[in-house]
DNA sequence: TCTGGGGTCCTAGGACCC
DNA sequence: TCTGGGGTCCTAGGACCC
């Protein structure tokens, strides 16, 4: 049976989550900056107009922003994780057949809804935007690939108001010849600089290429573009999303630090948090690397990771914790200036399914309780349960200076009706 | 001076075995 | 010690996504 493939994309998201709160930075140029409000992560409109890029260096745009008083704002997670929450029960009551594919975009199965796909579609949109605030485009198409196009024109044309329907084929050419090659889901720059070497410049023209070439020149994966972009489907809705393969948290230090003991409470502070995502996951890891860099902006650059396989899986901070310490251990280095650490947790399984060794003298069921007891205190609030290692006054830690309230999941934050 | 964070999949090459 | 092919497993690195 053929799918009909929807993709509903908010419009600048985290832009969008700041205006509901905020009135006044509606048709105001505003951008949403990563950690340390280094780089601008999400813009509004009126910035691309001015030409910033994704990913552009706030120091780099100092200029633009005096000159057009562009608005700049921390992320601000815990609004935005909160919003797409409200927005994806929204759209899933519109369709039984749904994969949420990132925080601001879903993939919607809407073969059955036939007859009036772009109806139906204004009508997803408009619920969305009255419940919760948030403008999205959506598009449709019979492959992801092919919605995802119709998606980036929906967003950009006048004439669609938002929603555009490619499943009928006369208009899917014309539509991939406007869409640039580098714009295409699965082109990355790389790829898109040696497709364009080779003449390939829009959407169209990669739908033509010879799909063997191009499976010898770039792989299967990239294979699979193509074919998609003919109306093959390669990859299907994925309604139950498979277990993650790896959890990981880094960060970027507001400062640079040089003692061990900083660098040891980061990636205490670091792990603990992982163990944290494991638990919610309900798995365990099997091995631990832990790797600290130097900024990749300085002369004597340093970066080294070190992975420990763990007896036992586990999700138990503290012995997760332990195996980082060691780590920190044998990766310090003395006047280094480091900028950033991180840990990624691997071979995970899940937790039921934890293979014991017979060497294992740890009591799994009382350690399993201590760790309930202790998520089920820290999800109260800000982390009030820490270990010692951690650190108290953490001096490294991020800087955020300008981030807004946390409007939906603190009471003490809620907007106030003046 | 100042440049994010969290994921996935594939491939090439080395180690090791028969 | 070298000769040789075939297979598996693991890892590092590349490319992509949001």
């Amino acid at each position: 049976m053929n799918q009909i493939f929807a993709l509903a994309d908010c419009n600048n998201f985290y832009v969008s989550c700041e205006r509901v709160f905020d009135p006044k930075l509606e048709k105001k140029p505003v951008v949403v900056l990563s950690n340390n409000d280094g780089i601008v992560v999400a813009r509004s409109n009126e910035v691309k107009a001015l030409g910033v890029k994704m990913g552009a260096a706030v120091f780099e745009i100092e200029n633009l922003i005096k000159q057009h008083n562009i608005r700049l704002l921390s992320s601000n997670y815990t609004l935005y994780a909160d919003m797409s929450n409200r927005i994806m029960e929204t759209l899933s009551m519109f369709t039984p057949d749904m994969e949420i594919y990132s925080i601001d975009e879903a993939f919607l199965n809407l073969a059955g809804f036939k007859n009036s796909l772009t109806e139906y579609g204004q009508q997803i949109r408009q619920t969305v935007k009255q419940w919760t605030g948030i403008p999205l485009s959506i598009g449709m198409g019979k492959t992801k690939t092919l919605a995802k196009i119709a998606n980036y024109i929906a967003k950009r044309s006048e004439k669609a108001q938002g929603v555009l329907d490619l499943t009928d084929s006369p208009y899917t050419e014309r539509a991939l010849s406007q869409v640039p090659v580098e714009k295409v889901w699965g082109v990355g720059w790389r790829t898109s600089a040696k497709l364009q070497k080779m003449g390939i410049n829009t959407a169209l023209e990669l739908s033509r290429a010879d799909v063997e070439k191009i499976r010898d020149k770039f792989g299967v994966v990239f294979a699979r573009v193509v074919c998609e972009l003919r109306g093959e489907v390669c990859y299907s809705l994925e309604q139950n999303p498979p277990a993650k393969k790896s959890v990981s948290v880094s960060r970027m230090f507001g400062e640079a630090i040089e003692t061990k003991e900083q660098l040891m409470e980061s990636a205490a502070t670091y792990t603990a948090r992982a163990a944290e995502k494991l638990r919610e996951q309900h798995a365990a890891a099997g091995l631990i690397t832990v790797y600290v860099a130097t900024s990749q902006f300085i002369k004597d650059t340093y970066f080294n990771s070190l992975t420990v396989k763990l007896n036992v899986s586990t999700n138990n901070t503290f012995e997760l914790i332990n195996a980082a310490v060691w780590c920190i251990e044998n990766l310090y280095r003395e006047n280094c200036q480091f900028k950033r650490c991180g840990i990624i947790l691997n071979d995970l399984v899940p937790q039921e399914n934890v293979q014991h060794s017979l060497f294992d003298n740890t009591d799994r069921q009382k350690s399993k309780r201590l760790m309930e007891a202790i998520d089920k205190i820290n999800c109260k609030g800000d982390a009030s349960l820490r270990w010692a290692v951690e650190g108290l006054n953490q001096s490294w830690q991020v800087r955020f200076k300008r981030l807004s309230k946390r409007y939906t999941t603190n009471w003490k934050e809620i907007p106030e009706v003046a």
